[in-house]
DNA sequence: GACTCGTTTTGAAACGATTCACGGGTTCCT
DNA sequence: AGGAACCCGTGAATCGTTTCAAAACGAGTC
């Protein structure tokens, strides 16, 4: 029931409501003297402010909307912390939304946010939404992709390299002295994939000798990587890989149980593997997994920041940030 | 710039702006023809409604505050999938704080959720907020506890019965024949974790020549279920467990992997193991992990039933749902 | 033509915080 | 003493939406 409002403090300070709100907004233009009896009065009567009422007068709120493309993803999870310390410590609050990679989703959660008027829109989006971030920033809404470029359009993103990850991947396997390199992926309909896929591509053709075979899963789970294994197994050992990239850890987990399991072949004598994202599973696997690790909170930290400025500046040029990701090498593949 | 506004789609139109409120909220009471028209000048005009002056209007948002004890564990992860389906289809929002267990964040966001008056509040709270709780009731701001029982304060709650789980779970490593029960667990100052061991006891106390074995750890995780299983292998079999309930299911694995690894100790032949949450890499393990699932999604959506009821009646009496914990049956425990 | 009903639309009054032009008061300078 | 400069505090106007009493309109009835 009791909702208290400015003019209650007001009342109950015996000032006017102007000067409630200079306390609570601009201390230094109001007599010391003054705010100690205004605060007192809004300790005593427990007063909030109704952050509804700011905002419509401030035109805009101190709130980020962030979409993510699947939340249940380790990757997206750090991102968002990131996002959300980051905020939190300016002042702001994280309003999440998960399109679950589901572009209806994904465009309910924009209209959402624009009711909203939020600060800003980060989002790892599923469809093309240019046109309609576009729309967003005419309306003073500023907006930065998420692990997608933004090249080309008029939005800044925040990025990872991951032709160079894989790139990364296959050639410490070369430096292990592997020659033999197959890459275990699929779903090439995402860029991540067949990025990493190039990535592994070119540093096979960098090293003469080297060969490079693709083995294709339908799914990227452990599960897809067990039976993917069991096949391997099958082969004679000159005929298969000696040196293993896997397009993202579960995969790589689960050969790595298949191959393990049965004892038959060794990891890394018989073959080395390393795979991808560094999730928090790998360090703790059978055999500690290599893998390439993206930095995730720094991820959703940067975003942050540039829209942030870009809120406060709509005429700063559209940045796109590609960072790099690093070899983590584990057992695996050191041995 | 373009911040379309009732007014401008009213004078657009050619109607008042009660006429276009009555369009956006009660279209019934609008004549069809005029419906029509007003849409067609909101969407030429792509008018978003200003949900900062809905709110302070209607007094309160139409979001629901969600205060997690613990954002990476996917227990909290599923809870709040759950809430936020639910609420979603229902045209609310979620805003999703993270208290990492820190109780000074917890007050931190409830304070952030009070400004912003939001419909409800869903909390796993890490100190006592009863009295902060009690607070916001009388504000109007309904509240919720999750995962913890709310029993004797006048907060309805919803959990789950860590005890039963923990019988479940011993029960049925003596069906399955197993006589001499280790229990690994530890951080005993958490109810979960007491609440499964005392489930353990009772379950125990049930069968004669049933013996239990309590083996602390330090920590929750891997790497010390995997320390705790190197310890039991060097014990002489006819002096260690027959089966094992972990605290959780990362000391499962961790267990698993020490104990088949080495191909000394047979599970569940051997040892038969069974772990607690059901999460994911349950199912993945070397050898498929039995597990006590909690229904946490289901957790979620009930937590938010209940609040939205008592949102809009705040004279309900408070209610305690106790949701029972399942086994999940797989071959480390039955092979 | 005057009347009543019922339907549709109108427009002003909220909601609560912030802003800003203004007024009263003091100090300091000339 | 007159006035400029400054400091504090005031209170009405404003943000955009919803609500609701009242007005406008049309159709039907006698």
């Amino acid at each position: 029931m009791a909702a208290r409002s400015v003019r209650d403090v007001a009342q109950h300070a015996g000032v006017s409501v102007g000067t409630v709100s200079n306390v609570l907004n601009h201390p230094e233009k109001v007599l010391p003297a003054t705010v100690v009896r205004v605060q007192e009065s809004i300790d005593q009567l427990g007063f909030i402010r109704n952050d509804a009422a700011r905002q419509l007068r401030a035109g805009r709120s101190t709130t980020i909307g962030l979409i993510l493309l699947q939340a249940s993803n380790p990757f997206f999870t750090e991102v968002a912390r990131g996002v959300e310390e980051g905020a939190s410590k300016l002042g702001f609050s994280t309003l999440l939304g998960n399109s679950a990679q589901s572009h209806r989703r994904e465009l309910a959660y924009l209209e959402l946010f624009e009711q909203q008027r939020v600060h800003g829109v980060l989002i790892s989006p599923v469809g093309d939404v240019t046109a309609r971030l576009d729309g967003l920033r005419r309306t003073g809404i500023a907006a930065v992709l998420v692990d997608r470029t933004g090249a080309g359009s008029h939005t800044s993103s925040v990025s990872v390299d991951d032709v160079a990850g894989g790139q990364l991947a296959v050639e410490h396997l070369i430096e292990q002295g592997r020659r033999r390199i197959g890459f275990l992926g699929g779903r090439f309909e995402f860029r991540q994939v067949t990025d990493r896929l190039e990535g592994a591509r070119r540093a096979v053709a960098a090293h003469p000798g080297v060969t490079l075979e693709v083995i294709e899963v339908d799914t990227l789970d452990v599960l897809a990587g067990r039976s993917a294994g069991d096949l391997l197994r099958t082969r004679a050992a000159a005929d298969r890989p000696d040196g293993i990239f896997a397009a993202n850890d579960l995969l790589a987990v689960g050969v790595l149980q298949s191959l393990v399991m049965q004892g038959e072949v060794r990891v890394p004598q018989d073959i080395a593997l390393i795979g991808y994202d560094d999730i928090d599973f790998a360090s703790t696997a059978v055999v500690p997994l290599s893998s390439i690790r993206q930095p995730s909170e720094r991820i959703g930290a940067t975003a942050l920041g540039i829209l942030l400025e870009e809120a406060e500046d709509s005429t700063l040029a559209p940045r796109q940030v590609v960072f790099q990701p690093s070899l983590v090498a584990r057992t695996s593949t050191t041995g």
